[in-house]
Parts: C-alpha cells; sequence; structure tokens
DNA sequence: CTGCTTCTACGAGGAAAGGTGTAGACAGAC
DNA sequence: GTCTGTCTACACCTTTCCTCGTAGAAGCAG
C-alpha cells in the first residue's frame, strides 16, 4: 500500500505546516513518487545534490516529522506524514494573506495569467466555483447533496 | 504621487523574485501603504521587532532592488519597485509547480476550502472564469473585445 | 577469513537570515 | 555655543539552511 491515509484525513492537521526551500523540493518528488529511497529522491531532483545531502534533508524532515520511513531491505523508505492538500492550503493562505490582502479574488487573477490554461481545465475550474455557489445554495435551504 | 509606475507595467519583470519570510511581511506592508517610513512599517508590522531591525530590512530589501528610497525630511521614505502582482505570480507557480504538479485547477481547490469566500466574492471569482473562457471563444473565431 | 559495495549516522562548515547595540550625522530648543 | 532627540550607517551575533566528507555497520563474493 502506497498511497497513505494523508488522503483521507481532512482537517486534522495543525496547518502550520512550512516548508523550507530544498525541503518542498524534496517533498514535491515524494508526493509525485508517493515514497522513495533516496536513491529514488534523488533521481528526481532537478538540481541534483550529493547522496548524504538528500539523505541529510531525509532526516531532517523525519525530525521535524514531516516524512517517515520504513525499512526496505537494506535501504529505508520514506513516505510523507504531510499531504500536498495541507501544504496547499497553508502555503496558499500565507500568499492570499501577505501579496493579497486576503483577497482570494486576486489570487485567482494572478492564478490564471501565470501559466496558460487548457480549455477543459477551465472548464473544471468554474465548475468547482459553480458547485461551490450551489452548495450554498442549498445550503442555505437546509438541503444537502 | 503615492502609487508608483508598477501598476501599469506588465510581464516586464524577470518574475523570478522570491522574498524570504520577513521580507515578504515589510514588503507586504509597503503594498498596502503605498510607501513607507521606518516608522511606519514598524507600527504597521504585527510581530515588532527594533527600529534598526527595520531599518536594516529595507535597507537589504533595497540592497536586493526590490525597495527604493527617497529623502523626506530627514528621514528616508521607501517605495516598493516590484508590485504584489509580480511577486504573487511568482508565489503562485512555485505552489502550483512544486505542490500541485502544475495543477491550476488543484490550487483553485485549495483555495476555496482554505478560507471562507463571501458570496459576492464567489460570484466575482466566477466572472473572472467566465470571461477568461469568453475570450478564448472570441479570440478564436478572431474577433476581441 | 578479506575485500568490496551500499547503506545510515554524525559532525563540520559555509552561507544566508534576521535581530540588535552603538556610533555618528544633523536639526532644533535653549 | 550645548544639549537632546531622531535619523542612518556599520558591525556583530545567533540561528537556521543546506551541503558534504568521513566513519562505521552489514551484506555479499572470493
Amino acid at each position: 500500500m502506497l498511497v497513505h491515509d494523508y488522503f483521507t484525513r481532512k482537517g486534522s492537521m495543525t496547518d502550520g505546516v512550512q516548508f523550507t526551500e530544498r525541503e518542498l523540493d524534496l517533498m514535491s518528488v515524494l508526493w509525485k513518487l508517493g515514497s522513495g529511497t533516496v536513491i529514488e529522491v534523488r533521481e528526481h531532483l532537478l538540481d541534483e545534490s550529493g547522496y548524504t545531502s538528500v539523505l541529510k534533508m531525509l532526516q531532517i524532515l523525519e525530525e521535524k516529522g514531516h516524512v517517515m520511513h520504513e525499512v526496505e531491505g537494506r535501504a529505508y523508505r520514506y513516505f510523507p506524514k504531510v499531504g500536498p492538500e495541507a501544504a496547499g492550503r497553508s502555503a496558499l493562505a500565507k500568499i492570499v494573506d501577505k501579496i493579497f490582502h486576503g483577497s482570494a479574488e486576486l489570487a485567482l487573477a494572478r492564478l490564471v495569467e501565470e501559466r496558460p490554461i487548457t480549455p477543459d481545465e477551465l472548464d473544471r475550474m468554474r465548475r468547482i466555483l459553480h458547485d461551490l455557489a450551489d452548495d450554498r445554495r442549498a445550503g442555505s435551504r437546509g438541503g444537502e447533496s
């Protein structure tokens, strides 16, 4: 079982998740792979540093409680203990607060101009907001989907 | 004239803008006020540190090219040289890439669940995406609004 | 057994971040 | 003139980030 339970957990996280630049690089790889040994993580880093550097970073991440490991043969396999959802919420909160003065609207405006959005993705993004508005209306009538 | 020309400039910025934690705090104040002396910035910082600390941070920001100053009486008045738009785009790009594997859709999903969105704000957010879709359609027909 | 390889553990060290104390310039009050 | 308050400039210090070299454990081949 590679997919761990951080996908199902929800608001339990303290949501004060904060990663340094390099930590985020490693976490990004772990999120993408699901898990990884030192070698695997190292291979997927764009900017590759030494073996022991990656190991050390993983040890630091474990010490901080962001990852855990299981023994696999003679090596360690590292798993993220915090998911991209919590990390993303936390990072977005910081940006919205400090850069956009709390306006999610401004954040969205920059988000869509920051990179090309495919028509499909745009549709799905519109659906997210549409459904949210729907839920609101349903909720205000006391109903629920 | 307090409002400087970073509002009108557009993609000219290198977009490699990156702020440290504390730098972002100061920039946030400058963006909110438009400009500020050491005292003004200091007053608007939640976590207040010493006068010389704030001064030092502003000097560092100036050295890095993120702010500039004009002499005002015996004091300096600092102005942001980079706007929240560029900083926001850059910060969002990093998050979307490293946390959401390039998916703006996932970023939006976390954005709207990260904080309560007022009905008005939700409407305006929907309009942003609606208009973007409209522009696409108009653009593909060769027209333009 | 010895030698080789592959892993983790540990500690050193450079660089940056972020805070502060003090000196010195300068204006205004007296 | 002197004194006082306000400002910048400079130097210093502590902590964190990040990297790497080296040692040692453990498996495997001969």
